[in-house]
DNA sequence: CGGAATGTTGATTATATTCAACTGTTGTGG
DNA sequence: CCACAACAGTTGAATATAATCAACATTCCG
């Protein structure tokens, strides 16, 4: 079951939470601040603050307002549409040196998801305004902040083209093929899922029984061999062929 | 059937494209430029041009560069994600004074989306250059693409809300609240559609004979009244219940 | 070891699409 | 101004896709 904790109630009370070094160098490695002088980064930093959260944890929540970026340092968090009935539509996780929120932060509107941990996780979270000012200040920030929200965009709408345009069987063989990618070559490779089937499944959003039955089919079918989480990717021509 | 003729094939041939009064006219409008001085929209406007297309044009296309941010002065447009077999999800329509593109402009990237004409339709294009020197010259400009930017996020987002978290039934009854929401007050009134029932029906991702089916349901409910694409609305809140 | 989480499988069902036929509406060229 | 073609909308029947329900198997960890 989920844990509905508060975030604060997640956090360990020992004094580094705002250890310098620590934050800085987290900071550092986000995108958003690629190139910006360091002593931006510091004044950035010095305004920000670590938490830890364990597997589970409710980071926030839907409707409320985010108390700023959030940057992963390590682990796992899942962005979430919640559904009235309980039900979890992931629109996509959230890694080492990837941010979010700064659509919602900057806008200062209320958090348009929930964002919960898959692992144990550590993050920083930026609050607004050393945001702004640094977006006024610093002109390669204030390109970052502009790239990272129009990828943001772009990434949205090839997310709604996944979703809306392909049977779930097309979702599937395109993300195997995605894994794939990252390993290089053409050829048969074996790949580890990132998060659980059912977490997968969530994320490409089909449940976990179909997830289960499209991959027997793929195996079946010589497309794939599994064992657990770890998938072979044995034909990724005819792979490709049913993503498209 | 679609028009796939070209731009350039749309419009007059008349001298007016670049006519700098109305040019300005139409960049000044767009919530991009909100607060920005008019000698800056003067400058950008220089760069712009004016388009005229008729309903059906391809203004641009999934895969190619879009020439620059669109800005609608009159008519009407849709953004459309196109599948391989030839049918259109349409992810929103494109109004006066709205504008479309900041993101795939700004990134040069390919455009992620079709876009069409629904009536005939005048805008203008701003290319990247412009807009680039305006972003580093003008902080209001610049805080105001941020925000264009951060909307459009939370607007796509809201848009996945929808089409993956509620039935046709939901979406169509939320539509149509969101209508009345225009005509203000919580009891009955009468709302026109703004585009065919099969747009709307590609609008919010149902085909158009689910459309049909699902509006005669609210007729025979007694919620709504229809007479072609005027649309009265009788029980507001039972229809909102639906959306629920 | 035991218990919880994760994954598998079959049967059934819900939702909306597709196909096909038909009606109504609109706008245009003769 | 009318005829007609193109478009828009309606309706029914058959179908596809994936969700849901229910039962069971497996794996992971403390």
């Amino acid at each position: 079951m989920l844990q509905l904790n508060d975030v604060n109630g997640q956090c360990g009370t020992n004094g580094n939470r705002r250890d310098p070094r620590l934050v800085e160098g987290i900071v550092t490695n986000l995108p958003l601040f690629r190139d910006v002088g360091h002593s931006n980064v510091a004044l950035v930093a010095s305004h920000a603050r670590i938490e830890h959260c364990r597997r589970g944890a409710l980071i926030a929540r839907q409707g409320e307002r985010l108390p700023g970026v959030i940057g992963v340092a390590y682990g796992l968090l899942k962005l979430v549409l919640p559904r009235r009935n309980g039900e979890e539509k992931v629109l996509r996780f959230l890694g080492p040196n990837e941010s979010f929120g700064e659509a919602v932060t900057l806008l200062e509107r209320p958090c348009s998801l929930d964002v919960v941990a898959l692992a144990e996780t550590m993050f920083v979270v930026i609050p607004v305004r050393p945001l702004r000012q640094l977006q006024e200040r610093d002109i390669t920030f204030a390109n970052n902040l502009v790239r990272t929200l129009a990828e943001g965009q772009v990434r949205l709408v090839r997310e709604i083209d996944a979703r809306i345009g392909s049977s779930s069987a097309k979702r599937l063989a395109a993300y195997l093929e995605s894994l794939a990618k990252f390993e290089g070559g053409s050829g048969a490779c074996a790949v580890q899922l990132p998060v659980t089937k059912s977490a997968l499944a969530a994320r490409l959003g089909i449940t976990k029984e179909t997830m289960s039955r499209l991959l027997r089919e793929l195996k079946d079918q010589g497309l794939i061999a599994m064992a657990g989480g770890a998938i072979t990717i044995l034909d990724r021509p005819r792979l490709a062929g049913i993503a498209n």
